[in-house]
DNA sequence: AAATTATATTTGCCTAGGCGAATATAAGCA
DNA sequence: TGCTTATATTCGCCTAGGCAAATATAATTT
């Protein structure tokens, strides 16, 4: 890896909305957008955009069913990145915004 | 640390001279501003600001030994963040940009 | 086909932060 | 006190990327 390709990386986690997506995801497995839209309070506009820098970096991967996208990591993401994310949960994991993210999803959902 | 911390720290490390200090100083330990202008092949001014941006981020500390700065990793980087370096060390040590650096160190110091 | 719903993208506006060039500051020395 | 060297900061310019609002697209239903 190039120290440019690590920076990328980098600058895709350098977002508290992306950080909380990512927490979502790595405890959840798998979202639909209006999950996220729901428990993380956002706009559409400003989640979906998000999750678009999200996957033009790799780090997560979509699929549709129906009407609805589904967001999970990327396998090159779990696997590679798995250090990184290790460190990121021991960071932010007690949090109280994040736990509260956890504790809404599916309860908030939009759709 | 919250979302916003944690995106902070990832925003200071989200550029490709600051990785590049970064790993010298892993290596290293401390380095002369003057090492890494000559090392890195960077003008003095934008050596300085990126410089200022990690002390800014309470990532590096500076001691002034006469007219000369050393520069190295805060206590709080060297302890705390300790894993996030070492993935990064894992993924860009076998770089040769970053190998170039680490053996220019010392050779090409401009002072 | 038209309407509805979920999601994505575009547009306009604004700020952070990149760079080079210039300037300021701090220390050491003649 | 000047002069030189090392480093920091400022200025002007430019781009990436944040947001809200609007619009486009894709699937489903009637």
């Amino acid at each position: 890896m190039n120290t440019e390709t690590l920076a990328n990386l980098f600058k895709a986690l350098s977002e508290p909305i992306r950080l909380r997506i990512l927490a979502l995801l790595l405890e959840k497995g798998e979202l639909c957008v209006c999950d996220l839209v729901g428990t993380l309070n956002l706009s559409q506009s400003v989640t979906s955009r998000h999750l678009a820098y999200l996957r033009n970096n790799n780090i997560v991967t979509a699929r549709r069913e129906g009407v609805w996208m589904y967001y999970q990591l990327t396998h090159y993401a779990q696997s590679e990145l798995k250090p990184l994310f290790n460190f990121i949960q021991q960071n932010i994991a007690h949090n109280k915004e994040i736990q509260t993210d956890l504790a809404n999803v599916g309860k908030t959902a939009r759709c």
